[in-house]
DNA sequence: GATGAATGAGTCTTCATTCAT
DNA sequence: TATGAATGAAGACTCATTCAT
């Protein structure tokens, strides 16, 4: 479950050769975004907090919204690409094994659980400004569209050629799944991440709710 | 089915006494609110819109918070509250009839649903500012907890009790049953609006699979 | 020789209603737009000098540029057009009275010269900055060529016609006349207004070296 | 007529030993100042059209004024000294022939021509920022006055004895001579350089403008 | 010598809010 | 009650200049 740490990779902890400034623009910028909100966050605070000149930040992102942009990209890639990009689901597949419902649901709960937990502010970043900018938008939906979709529509009527899940309409099954699984992670992580979580009995409960409601009986 | 228009009460289409100036700042601002989000708004936009001078908005409404604050405050009460104050549950539980859980989860769909269609953009600047604004989250945790979580509770006990459901816990039940729910409110209208929505149909398929996630077999 | 004072009617002294902030913003910008150019102005130098705060500016002229143009437009009219819209001119065809060349010239001269005397640091704003602003340098065009060019052809050409004056192009005729003059205001105003100028006797020698300078012998 | 390129001398092509990013630097400079003016021209902006970074600017040129003052001064004595500081004149004079005055105009003209022809942007930046540099207008005047001025006298003076020209103020004289030379170079080569001219054509009507306009009768 | 990242003062412009009318 | 001119603080962004490499 070696989930990498997007703000980290985002700073170039590893590749990327970006300034020990750049970086600290960037992970104040995170921050302050995650916390107020891109409209509300001025260049000046971003600045201040990353211990850096104003016209720093201008030296490295042409205008604010690049630098949203370069905060928001890459996480919507790694945010929903893997949904179904993994290399576990390959497997399932080439062993033909479809009884593996379970095994499937809880793979995908777990990355993508562990993704989060480790990109709150990001995570955050991309919700709430995903609803303010229309490209932003139109990024993530083709990427959706290309990325995600089909093998999710793939997987999905594998299970019901195999009669394991109800006939609805792929799309349905693909949205309750999602759904399910997204609301957990808002809840657990954004809505009331101070609750007294047992993580892993509520996955355990998402996992079985899943099953139950796509079950064919 | 009669759900009230928000936007209409809101601005006292009947009841309360604004003056036709001042329901036309609220429509005007609840308008560019959902499209832009309340940082991104200017007091002057407004005004233009509403067709009124900058400093009739401020006659009103000492600052722009207070603006925000007065369109989102009853959006809360009427879009949380009745999530289970609906006369309907009285009467499921006075007639000790605990066999209409599909009739349950039926009645909080729809009732939410024409409640969502209606009143779109408060929506959206519910779910939108919410994230910024630690006293509307406060507000809403608030009523939250003294209005709508009690009764739930309530209800999903004695459907456990019932041995109609599984004997997760409560809170989860809650969580489960309200995710798929403001999930496909919220794809539907918010997210996909635009996708070819068999409403009814889909509607059909939430609900069972909300009941099938959580029967107790 | 009534001949209006610009500034004064840019700030409506008399016939347009503008506040009097936005007069004390027009002055200043004059000035030191004027003194130092529009580019090394700044709009908080004009708020200062006029007495204003720096939005106020802002208020009546949704653009630095704009205040520019509001400035430059009416010179460049009130420049240009009478050069050749005067009534004394009108007089002179009417009459059909062709031997007035000196007094047509000496007409023309005192007419520009007044006005210059009167709005000098106008016209030098005009001079400096059509310069670099290529919608300056098209609307002069326009109305030169529009307005001003063709009652000077049309004079001149009587004047050829009349066998007053030589037989060179009429282009190159308007050239040397208005070289002469434009040459005479720019050094007297501009480059050296502080030698000891007589300037009766400078006009009277300007007239006479246009006079012989075209004359027909 | 061999008059020599002013850029190239500038940069050193020959003479001066500038590093070829200085004579980079020089010509970006000269570029864009003519184009935007100086004001509105970014050191960034040189740097970026003169392939070299922004530090390097700086390594030369001390600050960005000082950049401008190194391309003006040359122009400045290159443009007025040589208006009488020609050897042909000298030649005049020593043949104590007084009888080529329109030789000496034709000259005159034809040796600026090719001048200003040579040198466009340079005269372009001379004349614009003349007028917003105070400094750049003292060394102007001081230059005139000690090397233009007193040779330009001698020879007005010479032909006034001679009585081939009028016998008006000696500054008067001057005066209109090089505001029609002046005119007609700057409305050649800065007002309408587009127009369709025949320059020898026009030179012939100019010379015998001024020689008609200045000839004792 | 050349670089280019970094600076911070300064630029134009916007905005919520006030107040005299 | 309604207006809209006026404000000045704050915003995003630019720029000449410096300096460590």
């Amino acid at each position: 479950m070696e989930e990498e740490d997007l703000i980290d990779e985002l700073m170039g902890a590893a590749e990327k050769d970006l300034t020990p400034k750049q970086a600290k623009i960037l992970q104040a910028a995170v921050e302050i975004f995650a916390e107020k909100g891109y409209a509300s966050t001025s260049t000046s605070e971003i600045a201040k907090r990353a211990g850096v000149a104003e016209g720093t930040i201008f030296r490295h992102y042409k205008t604010k919204k690049e630098l949203l942009i370069s905060i928001v990209s890459p996480i919507m890639l790694k945010f929903a690409v893997p949904f179904f990009a993994d290399k576990f689901l390959n497997d399932v597949f080439k062993e033909e094994n479809t009884e593996n419902l379970d095994q499937l649901i809880k793979k995908l709960i777990y990355n993508r659980y562990y993704f989060v937990k480790k990109n709150i502010p990001l995570v955050k970043i991309l919700l709430q400004e995903m609803a303010f900018h229309a490209e932003l938008q139109d990024k993530f939906k083709q990427m959706f569209v290309e990325k995600v979709l089909p093998r999710f529509k793939e997987v999905v009527e594998k299970f019901k050629v195999a009669e394991q899940i109800k006939d609805y309409p792929t799309e349905t099954i693909i949205r309750l799944t999602m759904t399910t699984i997204i609301g957990f992670l808002v809840t657990r992580f954004l809505i009331i991440p101070d609750y007294n979580w047992d993580d892993e009995q509520e996955i355990e409960y998402t996992i079985e709710f899943i099953r139950n409601g796509l079950k064919n009986t």
